[in-house]
Order: C-alpha cells, then sequence, then structure tokens
DNA sequence: GTTCGTCTACCAACTGGTAGGTAGCTTGTC
DNA sequence: GACAAGCTACCTACCAGTTGGTAGACGAAC
C-alpha cells in the first residue's frame, strides 16, 4: 500500500488526462490500456468499474487542489495577490497546454448522466473552492485590498463561475489566451 | 423541403435535449429511436453520420439563437436591460428546466474530442454571441447605462464566460437557484 | 415511375466487465 | 533452511450488449 504500486498511479493519471480532454463517456478502458501498456483486465484489477476509476481520479484531484490552495495561502499572505496567483495557476496551464481544464467543471457538464458517487465528489470540489475563495475575499474586504459586490459568498460563487466559463471560452476559441483576456477584467474590477 | 417532414424535426429536437443532458458521446441512434418511435436506420436516412446529425442541431440552435437576441433588440430599446433580459431567459430556462444548459456551452468542453465541423459550429455561436453581447456593451456605455471594465469586448467576454460558468455551478450544486446566485452580482455591478 | 421515408436484417468494431490461470513475493511453521 | 499457503499483479480468453453504419426491400405519393 505504500509506494511500489506506480501502476494504479500510472492508471490514475492517464485517465485524468483523458477525462481533461472530453468527460467521462470520451474514453474508454482501451484507452487506457494502450497509454499504460497493461491489459483491460488489470486496469479492471486496480478499479474494478469505470466508476471506481473516475471517482478514484476526482478523489486525487480535489486532495492535489486542497493541498495546494493550502500552500498558496502560507506562500502569499495577501488575499488578492492570492486570488491572482489561483487564475494565474489556471492560466499557465492553459497556456502551456499541460492541463488545460478543471477536471470537475468539464464533468459538472455531464452531471445528468454521470454515476451518482461521481457526482458527489465533483460537487464536493464546487464547495471546497466556492469555501477557499470566499474566505480569501472575506480576508481582503476586512483588509482593504478587494472590493465585494454582494457578500463575499456572492462575490466568491461568481468569481469561480468567471474562471470556469473562461476555460470554456479558450476552448471554444481554440485560443489559450482568450483565458486571459476573460481573467484580466475579473481581477482588474476585484481592486477596490 | 418544406414543412411535412416533422420527422427529421423531432429528431432534431430528441438530439437537442440528449446533448444538453451528457453531451456528444452521452447518446447514441439507439437513444434517439426509443424516444422519436422510429428505427435506428431511418434516423441515419435523414443525417447519415453522428457529426451530420449533431452539426445540425448546432446550426439550428445558432440560427435559433440569432433570431432571438435580434427580438431582443427590437423589444427592448434600452441594453442594460437587453442584457437583463437574456440573463432572465437562461435563468427561466434551468428553473424550469425546460433547457437548462447552453448546446454550445456544454459542447465546447468536448471539442477535443468532438468531428471537426461541429467544432467549427461551436466555435462560430461563441463568436456570434460574444459581438451581440459586446454592441449591447458599447451602447450602453455610449449610453451611460451600463458601466465597462476595460473594453466592451473584454466585459462582453467576461460577461459571457460568467453566464456559462453560472450554468456549471448550477449543475454541480444541483440547484437552480445557484445561477441567479452568481449572475445577481454581475447584473448589479454593471450598473454605473 | 421515380423519389421519399421507412422498414428488416445485417455488420464489424468496440463497450464495460468476468473467469480462471500463472508467476513472483511474503509469511508462518516445522 | 525448506516448504506450503496466501496474496498481489498481471495475463489470456471470453462474454453479452451497444456502437455507428450499410444493403436492400417495400409501400405510398407526386
Amino acid at each position: 500500500m505504500s509506494s511500489s504500486s506506480t501502476t494504479a498511479d500510472d492508471i490514475l493519471r492517464c485517465a485524468r488526462s483523458l477525462i481533461i480532454k472530453g468527460g467521462y463517456n470520451s474514453f474508454s478502458y482501451a484507452d487506457i490500456s494502450d497509454v499504460v501498456g497493461i491489459r483491460k483486465a488489470s486496469i479492471h484489477h486496480h478499479f474494478p468499474a469505470k466508476s471506481d476509476l473516475v471517482r478514484a481520479v476526482v478523489a486525487q484531484y480535489r486532495q492535489e487542489a486542497a493541498a495546494a490552495l493550502t500552500a498558496l495561502e502560507s506562500h502569499i499572505p495577501d488575499p488578492h495577490e492570492q486570488l491572482r496567483a489561483y487564475v494565474g495557476y489556471w492560466e499557465t496551464c492553459i497556456s502551456d497546454a499541460s492541463h488545460p481544464f478543471c477536471v470537475c467543471a468539464l464533468l459538472a457538464g455531464e452531471i445528468p448522466v454521470l454515476p451518482e458517487d461521481v457526482v458527489v465528489e465533483v460537487r464536493a470540489h464546487f464547495r471546497q473552492l466556492s469555501d477557499w475563495l470566499t474566505a480569501a475575499f472575506e480576508r481582503g474586504a476586512a483588509e482593504g485590498s478587494v472590493k465585494l459586490t454582494g457578500t463575499a459568498r456572492e462575490t466568491a460563487e461568481t468569481f469561480m463561475a468567471t474562471v470556469h466559463g473562461a476555460m470554456l471560452s479558450a476552448r471554444a476559441y481554440g485560443n489559450a489566451a482568450a483565458f486571459g483576456a476573460v481573467t484580466a477584467p475579473l481581477l482588474n474590477r476585484m481592486t477596490a
């Protein structure tokens, strides 16, 4: 259970990037089999059903996101700069095409056709991110470095939605710069 | 070509609502066959390949959207109220669950796995909507009823992204009210 | 008498998933 | 130190059901 089993990690990594490409129904165990260099049946050994695999991908993603947001909080004291760093992270991911979409934002669009346990994880990610953003806006407003529109929660929800919509626009236009074009006014407006 | 062929329309309508549910790869000709009450092979008579069908769905959707936006423009003179009406339209669609997602916003997320001709249509919708919003913001700013953040184009792109992200949030939370919670601050902030 | 819409009957490829076997490692016991 | 037992990770071989798509026949309508 410690570390040796890199195969399960390889499968998770591969599944993640396939999900980012086109969601739950856009990939199969055969696709993973090709990339990881393992037989289809062996994937079922690690993740009995497809829903198990995708749930594991989202759970791992959420854990990493939580850790990254906590790290960001401890490295950057100013809430305004934290929000900028969050957006900057995605700007980098999109422009180098390494990880050009939030796993949960993509899966959220497919929720009506997703297995229930995956839906639960996706929903939890939205709550988690909204909570973090709300806290940042609250501190920022208290310190006077950030301007709210409505409550901190409302401002955070609007902020999150805009970032997700910006990912969609970048894909639609086939142009990574579209992400920055959307988020730059968002960040500017944030300043009191 | 005139009107008699309602079957093709039935197929288009059905395909549209299936796409709204979960995107390109979440439905099959068999699903449509069940709903429309026609054999799979007969669907192929109207739309030889799946990409033809989906391209037609998006093309029809774009045409309807263009007509609706034009109508909205002629009925509501004030640009600020036009933008409010646009958001209100989606708020209604989402709360009565009749049509709870923009076809093109959903497909945009899946672009890397979509047939090229569908991608072209989706991209065209984003341009079309962005143009309409930009024009509204330009007029609104000129008349003083709307406040810009950056250029009219930038403001429009941010506005569009926020509305799309709000659809995603409503799905993720499983709560139609989440759409309004995101868009209310968006509309309030718009006021000079 | 040809065009149109639908049908039945196929198809190969792929889907997620299962059954059963095997090689290698670890563990407990004599 | 030998050896059986159990476990893990992988394999081949298979499954039924579904996928998008085709061929060709039929009746109705213009």
